[in-house]
Formats: structure tokens, C-alpha cells, sequence
DNA sequence: TTGTTTACTAAACACTGTTCAGTAAATTTG
DNA sequence: CAAATTTACTGAACAGTGTTTAGTAAACAA
């Protein structure tokens, strides 16, 4: 059944371009500004063509989004090699913030764009069981969480973190994290703190924090 | 000069009307369904005429950003009136969340979307001297920011926060409180932690944090 | 060779923000 | 009071958006 092969690796290869296209012009030109039709235009189809391949715009951008995540679970593996839990989470941070810095339209799509969000009914993943977190659709998501569940686990092992619990402070930080990223890449510094540094102010809070939770030695 | 007075009566009152309009149509469907035409229908005038009143949908979007900020800092106010600094700090982080999860359009509209900040053309603020910080479009915006600043400064003169920087901590809070709300109202908790009360686990993390900061006693 | 499936297109639908010529009423001027 | 001017507003147009669907030509199967 070559055919049948040929077929099917021509369809995932299509559906590869499409997002490649779509990655492109988010990349160059923002989610605003990313159209279907743009798409279309740039690998030389019809509009209707990407609906063949994706349901709509959020299930496209919803692979650009899982792709995306792939690509920062890559560049934070770098970060594990550290043998010390409180290095590693370190280098972690240092991590998620070149990688939203160097691309935040990609980070914007990850974590704070609506559309790569609609593609799951309301709930869904309350009712297929436990271990429907891993599963399917958000397992790049789920890995890079994971990655600092593991990490922060690891701290309180050796010891740090006293008399705290490890889901609130893997919340913890990672908001506090994805808060400073959004402040600054939304604007939302500018008026506030104008003439700062905010790469160096980012960096003064993350050096408080692990002197903080550290334990005293 | 009665006629003047009156035409610019007429023309704050009509000003007033596209406001309300359009942050009741926010409010109710959501930025992405809020839209010039809808807002005009709304009031009983034509799309073109709210292009008297404001430059552009980004122009009309910041008053409303505006009028949200102000609504923030009444209810805020309320949580100053408590006299330890920390319990102060303490009400204020609880009046953040119950604004941003009352209001999670208007918050999403202060905090994360971009157009409220379209207005400004860029790194205007860097020229217009020292005081451009309280100064005109962003004093209600300020505001917000002081009533933070100032309890947090009044937390370290009685010596909580020891050896830590005023600007360092308060950008650390405000991270903090910020990434955790985005990252409920825009569902990125949904899959990492199903059925998992995130009010609870918001709560968790700020009585964390206070513990920490507060001076050994 | 005929029939059927597949991949794609073009056009249409119902929207969007924004601009602008035209108009009718309100106001000022002579 | 009548004429001239200013003001406030409209409706249509422009250029775009996501999405659906009837129609078509090529590829494949019988």
C-alpha cells in the first residue's frame, strides 16, 4: 500500500508547512497581524485549503503553540545538567527568561493568548480520568511543568524550603516568573519604572527569591 | 458664554455615553466581541461618529483602562485603612484578587492587552522630565502603583523585608500577585491542575510569601 | 474505460476598523 | 430676520478578517 503511504506523508508534510508558515509570520509580524489568508498567500494556496488540515485558527495555532512548548522544553533540559536542585532551578529561571525574551510572541501564544485555549471544551479534562494530564494534547505542556515540579521536589529533598508545601511554592514561582515576563513584554513597566534596567531589576528578584527559600547554612 | 458651556457639556456627556457603552459591552461579551459597530448601534449613532469623540478603538479603550484603574484604586483605598503595614499589604493583595476575579475583562484590559498602551508613541515618557511619572494619561495607573509602594515602604521601616530592596520587593509582589491571576483567568492552570480550588491555592502562596517577608519576631 | 474519491479553488457571507463626501441643523454674522 | 458659516452626524466605501460551500480537475480504483 504505497499510496496510502505516500498519501498520508504528504498530508502530515502539508499540514507541517502550514504551521511552519503560520510560526513564520507570528514570529515576524505578531498574532494580530497573522491572518489565514496571509498564511494561504504565503505557501501559495486558497484560504479554504488550511481548513482542510486544521479545524480552525485556534487548532492551528494551537499546534504552533505545542511546538512552541517542545522547543522550550529543549532549551530548558540545557538547564538540568547542574547536579545542585537550587542551580538547577536557577538556571531554569535564567532559562525561561532567554527563552521568552527571545521570542515573546511565542511566549505570548503559550501562556497568555486566548486562542490556543478554545480547542477543549469547558472542562474536559476533569472527567477522563487521573491521568489525563499527561495525555494527548498537553503533553509538551505537561513536561515543562513537570521539569520544575521536579526541580522544586528536588530543593525540598536537600532540605530547602523549609515547612512549606511543594505545589505552593512551584505556583510560587512560576508566577512570579510568568508575572514579570508579562509586565514587561505587555508594556506594563514603562510608566512605572521608566529609565530601569528590567532585564537586571528580573534578575534582582530572582537572587532574592533563591536567598530567600534557601536554607540557612 | 452659555452656548460653549453647554456644547461642552454635550460633548463630555456624549464622551461619557461611548465609555459606558463600550465598557458594558466588554464587561458583557469580552474584548475580542467588543467592536466599534456594536458600541455605536448600542447608543443609536452611526460607527463614524465615535471617531469624533475618540482617535481610535486603542484611544477609547484606554479611557476605559482609565475609568477601570480608578474603580481599582476606590476599592483598594478600602484595605489601607488597616494600621499594621503587613496586614495592610495583606488586604491589599486580597482587594487585587477580588477586583481582577470580579472584573477579569477590565483586569485583562489594564494588565495584558495591548491596545491601552498603543496611545503612547514609544519611550515617550523618557522626555518629558522626572514628574511625567504622575503626570496626565497614566496618574490613575501611578496611583495604583503608590498605594503598593508606600505600604511596602512602610513594611520595611518597621522593619519587616530586612536587608532587601524597596523596588525589588514591590516589582517581586506585584509579579507574583499578577502571574497568579493571568495565569487563572487565561486557563493555563486548567490542565496542570485539575480540580485543584485555585482561590485556595492563590491564598496559599500569599500567607506563604507574608510569613517569609516578615521580620522573625 | 468508467466510476469514485481526493485535493483544491473561487466566491460568498457576515463580520471588522477606519475614512470621507455629503447633509441638515444650530449658531453666528450682517 | 436672512444669509453665511460652523458643527454634528450619517451612510457608503475601502480593505481587511474567519469560515463555509458548490464546483472542478486530477488521481486513483474497479
Amino acid at each position: 500500500m504505497g499510496i496510502t503511504e505516500r498519501k498520508e506523508r504528504e498530508k502530515a508534510e502539508m499540514r507541517q508547512r502550514i504551521i511552519d508558515a503560520g510560526r513564520h509570520m507570528l514570529l515576524e509580524e505578531g498574532y494580530e497581524q497573522t491572518s489565514i489568508r496571509k498564511i494561504a498567500k504565503h505557501i501559495e494556496y486558497s484560504p479554504g485549503t488550511i481548513y482542510l488540515y486544521f479545524k480552525n485558527k485556534d487548532e492551528l495555532f494551537f499546534a504552533i503553540h505545542e511546538e512552541a512548548f517542545r522547543q522550550m522544553n529543549k532549551q530548558m533540559a540545557h538547564a538540568m545538567k547542574h547536579e545542585h536542585p537550587v542551580e538547577r532551578l536557577n538556571a531554569l529561571g535564567e532559562a525561561y527568561l532567554t527563552f521568552a525574551f527571545d521570542n515573546p510572541e511565542l511566549y505570548d501564544l503559550m501562556f497568555v493568548e486566548e486562542s490556543p485555549m478554545n480547542i477543549v471544551e469547558e472542562m474536559a479534562w476533569q472527567v477522563e480520568g487521573e491521568d489525563s494530564l499527561a495525555a494527548g494534547k498537553w503533553e509538551a505542556v505537561s513536561e515543562a511543568f513537570g521539569i520544575l515540579y521536579t526541580t522544586v521536589q528536588a530543593c525540598i529533598e536537600e532540605g530547602h524550603f523549609p515547612h512549606q508545601d511543594l505545589n505552593t511554592i512551584t505556583f510560587a514561582i512560576w508566577s512570579m516568573m510568568h508575572g514579570m515576563v508579562t509586565l514587561v513584554i505587555k508594556r506594563r513597566l514603562d510608566m512605572i519604572y521608566p529609565q530601569v534596567d528590567k532585564q537586571a531589576l528580573m534578575r534582582q528578584v530572582m537572587s532574592m527569591t533563591t536567598k530567600m527559600l534557601q536554607k540557612p547554612n
